[in-house]
DNA sequence: ATCTAACCGCAGGATATCCTTCACTTATTC
DNA sequence: GAATAAGTGAAGGATATCCTGCGGTTAGAT
């Protein structure tokens, strides 16, 4: 994302074709990203965009930058996937759900770094955007619970969890097949959400996303992977 | 092969320091990989080890041997789960298979390669677990089918479809918080296979296991991440 | 049509990791 | 308690990646 329009406060207007190129390095690097780890090579993810590795030097000052991009990214499709259930959600909060996770899986492409890992927590934009995403989701849910259409123990770190884990590559499985069976995943999953008379497991508690964020940002105990270095 | 124990046909027995530090290699070498994927530093893996690199490199030839036998121990671990649940599945196929995927979660520490990708597929020991693998769950699903405990659109593949994704490391997260968001996850993904009167989703037509095994095995078309590697 | 930003090809130094080797010390086993 | 497998510490060459810089060429903007 982030082609030649303005879409953060970065750039002055890039000219045609090096807006061009930009959106194809940042489309190698996910690809790459998801193949290997952010620890992909950048001239693997210059030679796969058909670009010279001075231009992407050019584009990004340095590997982490790229990698933040991808990640800033990623982060604005979960937000504009979030703002579009909240408007369903009125006609039917289920759905909308239902709408918004299947999407995201089509969209996995897109969805790398954050949900991957990766280096780049610390960044203001991303947390702002990680903490709007949030407020969305529990709007979200408290429609869903408004209209009786969702397990009440449903929470929205469920939510971001789902994703997280449904929208990660399957390794070792061309991009088709792993987006076939992460969709028949989610389904069922989709089918689990509903406010069964039986449930078979009551959730144990668990933390809300806000613990989880702030694990994250307060530089969890664990350094933090990202998503694969292919050896 | 693995700890001192005969477990397979590769050690003539390991003196009992040997044995120790063996298994202290191993463990540190699947928190690495799950942290920073296979690309992780050997010299990191042996510090974390307690264990000079020399030992390491004495009881691992390569790196590639090692990521080898932590995938092998992935994959028995995933196989003595499936064998204890067909077990157990003429007592009622639907809690046998609760117990299983929870029990997996549970020991996701050690599920790290088969999931999470790596270089090491084409592996005859590797292949062959699997495919028995693949058999006990045909199994599983044929005892909760004839039980009626189950939607019959569920597969093979979806079982492990569903391990890989919900063992997997959650990134930035300590791994108790990992291990319980990835509980509730499953928890729900349990309540969506029952055989509800009104499934909201019906699921699109995916591949059966062998249909996967044999594309990730046939040197699919994507190269394939393993976990991660953090820059 | 012209001007200039952007691209290309290439070379090179810095760093990190891999893996090997060797002499010496420690821990186990019998 | 003696024999020996195993572990330690350290040094070093090989390779790969990062990132920079420069002259020459191409393509977009006005």
């Amino acid at each position: 994302m982030t082609p030649a329009a303005p879409s953060d406060g970065t750039g002055p207007q890039l000219r045609a074709d090096a807006a061009r190129n930009r959106a194809r390095i940042l489309a190698a690097a996910r690809a790459a990203f998801r193949e290997r780890g952010t620890a992909a090579p950048l001239d693997e993810i210059a030679r796969r965009a058909g670009v010279n590795i001075a231009t992407l030097y050019r584009r990004f000052p340095d590997g982490e930058a790229l990698i933040r991009q991808v990640v800033i990214d990623g982060y604005t499709v979960l937000l504009r996937a979030a703002q579009t259930a909240v408007r369903e959600a009125s006609d039917g909060a289920l759905p909308a759900i239902e709408h918004w996770l299947l999407g995201l899986v089509a969209e996995r492409e897109m969805l790398v770094l954050p949900l991957i890992g990766g280096p780049v927590v610390n960044d203001a934009e991303a947390l702002a955007i990680q903490r709007e995403l949030g407020g969305l989701l529990d709007e979200l849910l408290a429609t869903a619970r408004d209209q009786g259409a969702i397990r009440p123990d449903v929470t929205a770190a469920d939510l971001t969890t789902t994703v997280a884990l449904a929208c990660r590559p399957l390794p070792h499985l061309d991009a088709a097949t792993g987006q076939v069976l992460a969709e028949r995943h989610v389904r069922v999953f989709l089918d689990g959400l509903r406010p069964g008379p039986d449930p078979i497991s009551p959730l144990p508690s668990g933390p809300t996303l806000d613990e989880v964020l702030a694990r994250v940002y307060a530089d969890g105990p664990t350094p933090t992977p990202d998503n694969t270095t292919q050896r």
